[in-house]
DNA sequence: CTGTTAGCGCTTTCAT
DNA sequence: ATGAAAGCGCTAACAG
């Protein structure tokens, strides 16, 4: 049984049925105008022949592709992963595909992968991650795929995102240590160089200390990568040169997690003799022993949220407004003192 | 000032540069057949015209499109989301792109994902996660596309795929409890239907505790679906009802987490009353006290192997065998007794 | 080394 | 309600 053919058309089909492709089009994209006895007729065919619709060449005709490109950071960290999540199953329910690509934060990376994004005709942009350059702003405007950027912000306020206030996400959990009567808060920060996340969150501390008569102490503060490595060396120097510290705020849960870890070697108690309070709420904040108390991050609905704002762009809805801000939340577990907290203001 | 058009096509850039569609289409592509200076011409148009491929029409006509599919459980699970990056660095090594999916291990989900993935003309097809129904192998077999299983296995032999020995790997796990000198060692296991993963480690550790005659006792095994949650419940439950226990295997790394966290809140002490190994060794494992003791899982490996594959069948290279199996590694750290295992035969 | 000419498989007016 | 025909933007023979 020799095959007719490799692959099998919409010509094939309307030949068999014995109408014509437009006919056949029509049923297969749920237009309306066609007969029910037609319909039927040509389903029919379709089922018998195994037709299978070529999306590549619905792509060229009709200009759209049903798929949105996403450039993330790293997949393999548990944040990015949890708002990919957020973003898969919103473009699901909107019938879009995601094509995913890793960045590593590296800016000629991100630029390619757009490139490559843009060439590939996604009909929209996910952009996860690191702060915008020229050159990104240049390529993003001169082209007409609208672009949402996801747990980012765009200073210039050009461009369409969603995120929290980590400013005030960081004071808030800052002012939690101090409230619980720490004198001698330390700073477990990310890069300041890092717009997005570590120059904020540093900010938000500043600026608790400085609301709450705390003074700022240089040295109180040490740089890490956000990964837990950087968080147990951190808290390690921190203990031996700065002793008289009884609270960090840590700008991620992995380096939380991992100063409390070097506390505990050191012969420190937590939270007795210290209290730590993490960024983000990933899993593992709540697979560790103690508990940790942490910034809760909504990751899963940044990606929703986003995802859902770029559907709207791409079927050219009205959008209230591009910029949006989601409720972060002081979750108070076992690695601080305090249990309670008011929502500041 | 007006636009001229909405897309500059290769048409345009011929037109400006005074050579045909299809020398542009050479130097684009890198063909060697085009004069230097003709070479140079076109890419100066090009640049001046901000021209850029559309891929769609390149895969209409070329019918490659340097995309491959990717259906997998859960991008939000530690697991899989290493094992992606393992994918997306290798197909990026090669030019493809990924298109995404998850599947959440629905048999009726992964079908539709896979037809869509076909429908959208990808080259090559890459399946995670869990085991073929009829419905799945007729799909996959009746098309042309190649596709390779990762992380799993198929018992008929059909399909290609990369992964570790399960069975063996649960074997040696249990066997490094039993080698510590535990009489009573309990399994807290995946669902027994799984047929990928829980039931191979299920039977690893049986066969372990036959082949060093550690009588099988029923009650001490427990069943969970690999989340830390999971693994706290069982723990609990099993050191109420079998408090003789010395020592547990858990086939995940969360559930291995929980029950150590389950057993510490029953006074046990880990390892000295009680030994723990897991299963994958995802960061977790590395960022809890004790520091998890398990099976190390090259999961970043299987992914890229299983691309690495892929990309052959995709250029139609030999491929040696479609079936390999990955070298797993017995991590003794710190929730076991034992410090040395000499890896079995 | 370069140009011509068919399509690739489908959508989309425009008629009818 | 249905058909005819013109592309969508590019690749791939085939000539020369």
């Amino acid at each position: 049984m020799g095959k007719k053919k490799e692959t099998i058309t919409i010509y094939d089909v309307a030949r068999e049925a014995g109408v014509s492709m437009a006919t056949v089009s029509r049923v297969v994209n749920g237009n309306p105008n066609v007969k029910p006895a037609t319909r039927k007729k040509v389903l029919n065919v379709i089922q018998q022949l195994g037709y299978r619709p070529n999306a590549v060449a619905r792509g060229l005709a009709s200009k759209k592709t049903t798929t949105v490109g996403v450039v993330i950071p790293d997949i393999s960290n548990a944040f990015y992963a949890e708002l990919t999540r957020g973003i898969e199953d919103i473009a699901t329910m909107y019938h879009y595909n995601i094509i995913l690509s890793n960045s590593d934060l590296q800016k000629e990376k991100e630029l390619k992968l757009i490139e490559t994004l843009l060439e590939k005709q996604v009909d929209g942009l996910l952009f996860l991650g690191g702060e915008l350059t020229e050159a990104h702003r240049e390529i993003l405007s001169a082209t007409h795929v609208p672009v949402v950027l996801a747990a980012s912000r765009d200073e210039k306020k050009e461009m369409s995102y969603v995120t929290i206030d980590q400013i005030q996400a960081a004071k808030e959990a800052t002012s939690v240590l101090i409230h619980e009567g720490n004198k001698h808060v330390a700073l477990i920060g990310g890069p300041l160089t890092d717009s997005v996340t570590g120059y904020p969150r540093y900010l938000g501390y500043k600026e608790a200390l400085q609301d709450m008569d705390v003074p700022f102490v240089e040295e109180l503060v040490r740089l890490g990568d956000y990964r837990y490595r950087s968080g147990y060396e951190a808290m390690k120097e921190l203990l031996e040169k700065q002793p008289q510290i009884t609270a960090v705020f840590a700008a991620s849960d992995e380096m939380a997690v991992g100063a409390i870890h070097a506390a505990l070697d050191l012969g420190r108690k937590v939270p007795e003799d210290l209290s730590v309070i993490g960024f983000e709420n990933i899993p593992l904040a709540s697979q560790v022993r103690p508990l940790l108390s942490t910034v809760g991050v909504p990751m899963y609905d940044i990606g929703a949220v986003a995802m859902r704002l770029l559907t709207k762009y791409m079927n050219d809805e009205p959008v209230e407004t591009g910029q949006v801000y989601l409720q972060y939340n002081i979750m108070l577990r076992e690695s601080t003192r305090l249990k309670e907290w008011e929502e500041e203001k």
